[in-house]
DNA sequence: TAGGACTCAACC
DNA sequence: GTTGAGTCCTAT
C-alpha cells in the first residue's frame, strides 16, 4: 500500500499520513486534497524523513487522498525554503507553506473557454442572415453571443451555422500569456563604474550559483540600471528573476523604468491585485513563463519554476520584516532562497543595514560599490537647522531659514519636498477644558486626526470615527485641540505661506494604489506640483530632476523609544530623502530641522561622514552584544482577557531556562499594552550569536501550557520592540 | 427536557 | 484552525 506524508494547510497540525489510492501518483511537492474530519483541505506531499510525524498511525487508520491538483509540484528548493523559514522563525510549517500557495482558482488547472470562428466552409443553405454573418464576422473570434452581436443576427443563427460546420469551436486559455521582456530593447549607456558592476552581476547570473552581493551605491548612482543588466542576462537564458521592493507605492516608478529598458511591463505581485490577476500571475510564475516578477514581501514565496536571479531593492528597508503571521525578514529569507535555488542574490541599497555590512565584512557577501552619482548630478548639500536657536513661529513647524529657502526654490520654478514621517493632521487630540486625550478603545495609542476626511483614526487597528465637535469626556463644545504636526498640518502651513503654490500630500492614504502612484509621478514630471509633503513613501525610488530642495520637518521623530536601530534608521531615512534632491543637472539642498544638531546622527548627516557614523554604531552594537553581533528574540503573549495573558506570560517566565550566554527579561506589559483589543505582555531574550535560540525557545515553550484564548507568538530577530 | 454557552480532544 | 461530543445550566 502506498502512503504519503502530507503537510495539510492547518497551522495547528503537524504532517499527517494518507493512503494514496490506486491510480493516483504523487511525489514530494505535489499539491493534494486531503480529507480531515468532515472537511477537505489543501496539502503538500513531503518527504517523511524531513517532516517527522508525532505518532505513527497504522495503515488501517489512513484515509485516501481525495485528489492531486493539476499544477507543478513545489520544487525541492522551495520545500527546503519552507522548512528553513518555519524552523528559523519558529512558525508552523503549514503557515509558511500557505504563503507559497494561491487562494482561489489558480489551482484548478489551465482554465479554458470556448470561442468560435468561421471555418471557411460555406453552409449548403445560405440564408441572407447566414451570408450577413459570414461577411461581418470575417476573421474574428469570440463567444457565440459576441459573434451574434458582431453579425447583428440572433444567436440561433450562429448555433445553426455551428451545426452546419461553417463556424467551429476553438478552445482558448483564460490566462493570456505575459509579454516577454526584450533584453536588448533599449540598452543603456553605463558609466565605467556601472559597467564594471553590471559585468560582475552578469557573470554571477551566468555562473548559476548562489552568490549574494551587496550593490552599494549612493542615491542617484544608477543601481537600478546596473541590476537591470543582470536581469537582461537572466532573460536571455530563459530564467526567472524576482525583484523584491519594500512597498507597492514603489512599484510604479519601477514598472516605468523597466518598460523603458525592456519594452514591456514585468509581472506584478501585490496585495492590491484582483483575484483573476493573481491567478494568471501565479500560474505563469509556477510554469516558468513569467520571466520577471516584481512584488512586495509575499512574492518571495511564489513557486518560480526556473529561478535565475533574486534582487532585493532598498534592501535596508525595515518594512521587509513581516510583523504579523509568520514574522520573517524578506531580505534574509531572500538570501536563503538564493542559497537553496543556487542563484545569485543582489541586495541593492544606498544605505545598507549594519547586518548586511557585517556579512560583507566577514566575507559572506560580495560588495559592488557605485560611489558617484550618474552623469552631471552632484550629491546635495546638507545643513541642519537648530530648532532651539531658530524656532518656527508659535503654531508653525517650518523655521524661517527653511521658509526662505523654499521661497527661492519656488521663485526659480523648481520643486520642493517636505518630509515628515507622520500621517494625518495631528497625532494627538486633547480637550482644553478637561485634559481628555482621544484614545483608541482597542489599543494603547492616541487617535490620529485626519482632517481631510474629518475622522480620528487609530494607526494600529484601523478604528475610525468622525472627529467629535464636543469633548467625549466633559462635553465641552469646541474645546478639542490638535497637538503636534502631521503631513496634513504641514500642508496647511504651506498653503498659508505660499498660497499660489500647488501642494501635494504623499502618504499611504493618498497613494494607496499603483494607479494613484502613477498619477503622482505624472503630475510631478509635468511640474503640476510645486511642493510635495510626504511620509517615508517619498523617501525612495523616485527620480524627479526638477526637485532641488528637501526639508526634513522633524528629524528627531524616530530617535525616541529606545529602539536599538533608532539612530541607524533615522540616518537611512534622512539619507534616502536627501537623495531625492538634485538628481538632475541642478544642485540639491537639504535642510534638517532638529532639536539636537550635535547628536551623532545629525552631525554625520551634515558632515557626510557616513562611514564614521556606521563604525561608531557598529562598535556600540558590538559592546552591547546587539545584532549583528548578538541576537534577540521576543515572546509576545496576548489575550482579550488581561489576567489570562498575564498568568500565561508569568508561567512562561517562570519556566525560562538558565543557559550560559542567554539572558531573559520580563515578562512586562508591552509598550503597546493593548493592541486590537488584546492585552499584551512581552519577554525578551538576548543571546550570543552562536546560541541556537530557536532550539532553546522550542524546548522551553513546549514545557508550558496556556489556555486556548491566549496567543503566544515568537518574534525572532525583532525589529519592533512595541 | 430542549436548547445555549462552554470546554476539550481529535483530526491521519 | 475546526468540528463534534460532552458537560453544565437555564428557561419552559
Amino acid at each position: 500500500m502506498s502512503r504519503a506524508r502530507v503537510l495539510v494547510m492547518n497551522s495547528a497540525l503537524g504532517p499527517l499520513d494518507y493512503r494514496v489510492p490506486r491510480g493516483m501518483t504523487v511525489q514530494p511537492g505535489s499539491l493534494v486534497v486531503a480529507p480531515l474530519g468532515p472537511r477537505q483541505l489543501l496539502g503538500v506531499v513531503w518527504e517523511p524523513e524531513r517532516m517527522p510525524s508525532a505518532a505513527e498511525v497504522g495503515d488501517n487508520r489512513l484515509r485516501n487522498l481525495a485528489g492531486v491538483l493539476p499544477v507543478p509540484p513545489l520544487t525541492a528548493p522551495m520545500r527546503r525554503l519552507i522548512e528553513w523559514t518555519a524552523d528559523y522563525y519558529l512558525a508552523p510549517p503549514a503557515s509558511v507553506a500557505r504563503m507559497a500557495l494561491p487562494s482561489g482558482s489558480a489551482l484548478e488547472g489551465a482554465a479554458t473557454t470556448v470561442e468560435y470562428r468561421t471555418t471557411g466552409l460555406v453552409p449548403d443553405r445560405l440564408t441572407p442572415q447566414r451570408a450577413q454573418a459570414l461577411a461581418r464576422i470575417g476573421d474574428r473570434q469570440g463567444l457565440a453571443r459576441e459573434l451574434a452581436t458582431i453579425a447583428d443576427v440572433s444567436e440561433a443563427v450562429i448555433r445553426g451555422m455551428i451545426k452546419a460546420g461553417a463556424i467551429a469551436a476553438v478552445e482558448v486559455a483564460i490566462d493570456s500569456p505575459f509579454a516577454i521582456p526584450d533584453p536588448d530593447f533599449a540598452t543603456p549607456t553605463l558609466s565605467a563604474e556601472q559597467r564594471a558592476a553590471a559585468d560582475a552581476l552578469v557573470a554571477d547570473v551566468r555562473a548559476r550559483a548562489f552568490h549574494p552581493t551587496l550593490l552599494d551605491g549612493v542615491t542617484g548612482s544608477g543601481k537600478t540600471e546596473v541590476y537591470f543588466e543582470a536581469i537582461a542576462e537572466a532573460i536571455r537564458a530563459g530564467r526567472q528573476t524576482l525583484v523584491l521592493l519594500p512597498e507597492i507605492a514603489l512599484t510604479e516608478p519601477f514598472l516605468q523604468r523597466f518598460a523603458a529598458r525592456f519594452g514591456c511591463a514585468p509581472v506584478a505581485w501585490h496585495s492590491g491585485q484582483r483575484q483573476s490577476q493573481r491567478r494568471r500571475a501565479w500560474r505563469a510564475i509556477a510554469d516558468g513563463e513569467a520571466l520577471v516578477t516584481v512584488g512586495a514581501r509575499s512574492a518571495l514565496f511564489l513557486p518560480y519554476a526556473r529561478l535565475g536571479l533574486i534582487v532585493v531593492d532598498e534592501a535596508h528597508e525595515t518594512s521587509f520584516k513581516q510583523e504579523d503571521g509568520v514574522h520573517y525578514h524578506a531580505r534574509d529569507v531572500a538570501v536563503m532562497r538564493g542559497k537553496f535555488e543556487g542563484v545569485p542574490v543582489v541586495l541593492a541599497s544606498a544605505t545598507p543595514a549594519l547586518e548586511t555590512r557585517h556579512q560583507v565584512e566577514i566575507g559572506n557577501y560580495a560588495e559592488l560599490r557605485l560611489p558617484a552619482r550618474y552623469g552631471a548630478a552632484e550629491l546635495p548639500v546638507i545643513e541642519a537647522i537648530d530648532l532651539i536657536r531658530e524656532p518656527p513661529e508659535r503654531g508653525r513647524w517650518l523655521a524661517a531659514r527653511l521658509v526662505t529657502a523654499i521661497d527661492a526654490t519656488l521663485a526659480r520654478g523648481e520643486q520642493a519636498l517636505l518630509f515628515l514621517n507622520r500621517r494625518g493632521y495631528a497625532p494627538l487630540t486633547l480637550c482644553r477644558a478637561c485634559g481628555h486625550r482621544c484614545q483608541c478603545p482597542n489599543c494603547t495609542a492616541w487617535m490620529v486626526e485626519h482632517r481631510l476626511i474629518h475622522r480620528l483614526a487609530c494607526h494600529h487597528c484601523g478604528h475610525v470615527y468622525p472627529t467629535p465637535r464636543a469633548c467625549p469626556e466633559c462635553g465641552a463644545e469646541d474645546s478639542l485641540v490638535a497637538c503636534g504636526p502631521g503631513v496634513e498640518r504641514i500642508a496647511d502651513e504651506a498653503a498659508a505661506l505660499w498660497p499660489q503654490a500647488r501642494v501635494a500630500i504623499v502618504t499611504s492614504d493618498t497613494l494607496w494604489s499603483p494607479a494613484k502612484a502613477a498619477e503622482f509621478v505624472e503630475r510631478m514630471e509635468a511640474r503640476a506640483i510645486d511642493i510635495v509633503i510626504g511620509t517615508q513613501l517619498v523617501t525612495k525610488g523616485y527620480h524627479f530632476p526638477n526637485l532641488t530642495l528637501v526639508g526634513v520637518v522633524d528629524a528627531d521623530l524616530g530617535l525616541g523609544g529606545g529602539d536599538l536601530r533608532a539612530a541607524e534608521r533615522t540616518f537611512q531615512q534622512i539619507m534616502q530623502v536627501a537623495g531625492r534632491a538634485g538628481r538632475g543637472e541642478k544642485p540639491g539642498h537639504v535642510y534638517i530641522q532638529t532639536h539636537d544638531p550635535d547628536a551623532p546622527v545629525m552631525a554625520a548627516l551634515v558632515s557626510g561622514q557616513a562611514e564614521a557614523f556606521q563604525a561608531a554604531e557598529a562598535e556600540e552594537r558590538r559592546e552591547a552584544g546587539a545584532p549583528p553581533y548578538g541576537r534577540y528574540a521576543a515572546i509576545v503573549v496576548s489575550s482579550e482577557d488581561q489576567d489570562a495573558a498575564q498568568d500565561a506570560a508569568r508561567a512562561i517566565g517562570r519556566a525560562a531556562p538558565r543557559i550560559d550566554g542567554m539572558e531573559t527579561y520580563g515578562p512586562a506589559a508591552a509598550p503597546l499594552a493593548m493592541l486590537r483589543g488584546r492585552h499584551r505582555y512581552r519577554l525578551l531574550i538576548h543571546a550570543r550569536r552562536a546560541l541556537d535560540v530557536q532550539d532553546v525557545i522550542r524546548d522551553w515553550l513546549s514545557g508550558v501550557d496556556w489556555p486556548a484564548r491566549v496567543r503566544v507568538v515568537v518574534d525572532v530577530d525583532p525589529y519592533s520592540f512595541l
